[in-house]
DNA sequence: TCGCGCGTAAACATTC
DNA sequence: AGAATGTTTACGCGCG
């Protein structure tokens, strides 16, 4: 698929598939932008607490990191999201200039899309209120938005199945434990590998381009309470939060996206690939450090925290014993789908509140999650200030007998 | 020229 | 049994 240029945002009039996805467009504007996410709500907290900063070991610096996890906690709403859904949507990204971003969808009515199938499926499951899809609706989405898939000749559906199981950047998701209706699994992205999708998505001649900035995950700021508690517990003067941030955001990317690491260091870091197992997106750079980056990954959507990713080496057998199941049973989503072929996407319209419901579920379950982080750290640190004061009044009192026996 | 990303085709296995 | 789905392999093409 060769570059083509131009596209528009709003498409959607123009497409079939355009209103369902219009529907969606609205769980996005959940989000706030990208960049006001992240710039915008942590930085103005980080401001606020500019005047702490002189009193490096006291707690306000908790506090400040409990305001912005709480701002983090949001589920979608406040996560970071950059997704090639601004640039199709396009409501929200008034950076798009109309002359470099013309209908590249339109056009492909009668063309190929100038995306690869790798981008297609990823802005397909990108789509879907739940972030991830069936290959069916996978299917679908990609006929809705590019009608040339619909007089192209079958083998494209091939491809998107050879995509989805040889990219990295897809991770399958098992639909449910019962599986009563409907073949197959989920699909849903990577979340380790969506800033490689969008870097990919960038490079098209048309793209947003939306920036990728440094994203403020709790588990990051987390890391960096962590710290801090370990400088307090060397008798070291903890960074106050705010340069705490700065110092690892110096870091760039490099500290949060492995793919920034990719794009910052990829010289060195390719030659240390295995280029057989660095298929698409440099899969492997991502996976080397997956294990260790999983709990520092910067784009908590919802998927992430719901299901668990089916490791495509492992030939998991169907009753999932070694496989992996959402925690929330997907089973409403998918099964029993009323609408058959277009189901998916058309029924995410209908069901938004059912999805309403399991998206505010999620965000429970992630606000939990980092509460209990939270009160980890406060536990620590309050258990420091704890040790400290109880050592202050032994010192005191100490020092109060000796001087007594000195008197004496 | 070579490596890489990508598209395509095909064979085969699995599941429903 | 047949269709849908998932996996794997192979090959060719374009690009840097």
């Amino acid at each position: 698929m060769g570059p083509v240029i131009g596209m528009t945002p709003d498409k959607r009039a123009e497409t079939p598939g355009a209103e369902k996805v219009a529907g969606l467009s609205q769980i996005y504007k959940m989000g706030s932008l990208p960049e006001a996410v992240d710039a915008a709500r942590p930085k103005a907290t980080l401001v606020d607490s500019e005047s702490a900063d002189d009193e490096l070991t006291n707690l306000n610096w908790l506090h400040e990191s409990t305001n912005l996890l709480t701002n983090f906690s949001l589920g979608n709403e406040g996560l970071p999201i950059v997704s090639p859904l601004y640039d199709i949507e396009g409501d929200d990204v008034p950076s798009f200039g109309s002359s470099c971003y013309q209908n590249p969808e339109k056009k492909s009515a009668t063309s190929k899309p100038p995306y690869s199938f790798s981008l297609l499926i990823y802005m397909a499951i990108e789509h879907s209120p739940n972030k991830c899809l069936p290959v069916k609706e996978i299917y679908s989405w990609i006929l809705n938005r590019f009608p040339y898939f619909a007089t192209a000749p079958t083998g494209w559906k091939n491809s998107v199945r050879h995509n989805l199981s040889l990219n990295k950047c897809f991770q399958k998701v098992e639909k449910s434990h019962g599986k009563v209706n409907g073949k197959g699994s989920l699909w849903c992205v990577d979340p380790e590998y969506k800033p490689n999708l969008m870097q990919a998505l960038k490079k098209q001649p048309f793209s947003s381009a939306s920036s990728q900035s440094v994203s403020l995950s709790p588990h990051y700021l987390s890391s960096v309470l962590k710290q801090n508690q370990v400088q307090t517990l060397k008798g070291e003067k903890p960074l106050p939060l705010k340069t705490a941030l700065q110092k690892k955001r110096s870091y760039g990317n490099a500290f949060n996206h492995p793919s920034a690491i990719r794009l910052q260091e990829s010289d060195s870091l390719a030659t240390s690939i295995d280029p057989k197992e660095d298929h698409n997106y440099s899969a492997s750079s991502m996976a080397a450090q997956r294990c260790a980056s999983r709990s520092s990954v910067s784009s908590l959507s919802s998927v992430d925290e719901v299901y668990e990713f089916i490791p495509k080496s492992s030939h998991v057998g169907s009753d999932g014993s070694e496989g992996f199941h959402s925690e929330e049973d997907t089973d409403g989503d998918y099964e029993d789908d009323p609408l058959g072929d277009s189901g998916y996407a058309s029924q995410a319209c209908a069901d938004t509140s059912e999805k309403r419901q399991s998206g505010k579920k999620m965000r429970k379950q992630s606000c939990q999650e980092i509460d209990e982080e939270l009160k980890e750290a406060a536990g620590s640190l309050l258990h420091l200030a704890g040790i400290r004061t109880c050592l202050g009044s032994l010192i005191s009192t100490a020092k109060t007998q000796n001087q007594k026996q000195r008197k004496k």
